[in-house]
DNA sequence: TCATCTTCTTAAACCATCGTTACAAGCGAG
DNA sequence: CTCGCTTGTAACGATGGTTTAAGAAGATGA
């Protein structure tokens, strides 16, 4: 078995994924711990750290490969791969969720969208048609989609959530502003801009 | 001199805030450390030791006042009093935000919107109009407002991110796909999905 | 060609931070 | 007064990050 890699770890490769990726676009073909480091602001030798979790990548005197680099970050995160993605609450920030081309360019796509508002269901948001949440189970199943970006009010998310992993789903992006208490081996990450902003008022005294 | 708290800390207050004005508003006069860690999935340790860094707002073999300490917490963070926003790029997901009642009801409100689309300039996005980039430095510093949320692309992300700053900015909550590399004494929280769903992509292999 | 210098990686050792466990002391009910 | 419950904090252990030492590849110059 190989031995587990912290999940602060898994959490900056995305970061010097999106760096390396930048570099390649420019035709660097070249880099080091060190330049990547300063270009988002993380010390050489963390990253050299990280990266050494996975491997080794690099070459002494030289630094990395760029492409090479990419090819074996992206791998690691599964992302030389297309998701698909499950949209459940379609409001406004859903909607713009549904229309933002960001996912799309990374190998992100919506396939479903569910509402509960009779007035939205069997309308198109973006390419999908909005179903009501009675065929959440059915259609999750069947479409085999693992992830899901939650953007329902707080008050319903713990329950669209449990409802969701029943359905098949093993991942959550939770833009609602509520903790979820899930199974361990449900991953979710929040994205609730307001306890960000309580968090830098603290220091706006 | 007031020896300084660990941000980690901080950023869990937030999330003990809105445990706790959710009893405050159904009624719930008594919690301890045990009853809130459950509720939002964090050991009573915990939640203990992170509060006795402030002081001590609960009573032995009782608990807390649930209305004492969201108080307390409130005066802490410093949401005891409104805040003005800046709103920066007024896209899809810029459009999303302002018209977001989230901010209003915790004491957040847009004051001004700016985007370089002339065709944008001029109109109205919820109760504020949308002001080229070229009167960002003035209009903010007339303002006084000290965050912003940054809603652009990412290229341009930094150095709209140092005009900000330059304009009297002093935290930003970053929606572009960008690292920043900004002054320590700036604060930044980053919601971009993309990092998140890639990092959340590694676990489901 | 070969020795030497520089650069940059890898890995180990060290140090700081964070979280959990354990416990003494205080409060309230009976 | 006694018992059960809960806090606040000290001590411990785990995790994370930085520093340092060692080694390998390429560049330079004779």
């Amino acid at each position: 078995m190989e031995k587990s890699i912290p999940d602060i770890v898994v959490g900056r490769l995305p970061r010097y994924l999106r760096s390396l990726e930048y570099m390649l676009k420019n035709g660097i073909k070249t880099t080091s711990s060190q330049e990547l480091g300063e270009s988002i602001g993380i010390s050489a030798a963390q990253i050299r750290k990280d990266l050494s979790q996975f491997g080794e990548f690099g070459k002494q005197g030289t630094g990395y490969s760029v492409r090479y680099l990419v090819d074996q970050l992206q791998s690691i995160l599964h992302v030389n791969q297309s998701w698909d993605l499950v949209l459940v609450g379609v409001g406004d920030l859903g909607t713009a969720l549904a229309t933002y081309q960001g996912f799309v360019n990374r190998g992100f796509h919506i396939v479903l969208a569910f509402d509960n508002d009779p007035a939205k269901t069997g309308k198109k948001i973006g390419d999908v048609t909005i179903h009501g949440m009675d065929q959440m189970e059915a259609k999750i199943a069947e479409s085999g989609a693992k992830i899901a970006m939650l953007s329902v009010p707080a008050a319903a998310a713990q329950e669209v959530a449990e409802n969701l992993i029943k359905s098949g789903i093993r991942a959550i992006l939770n833009y609602a502003p509520m903790q979820l208490i899930l199974p361990r081996d449900i991953h979710v990450e929040y994205l609730d801009p307001i306890t960000k902003l309580q968090h830098m008022t603290y220091y706006l005294g």
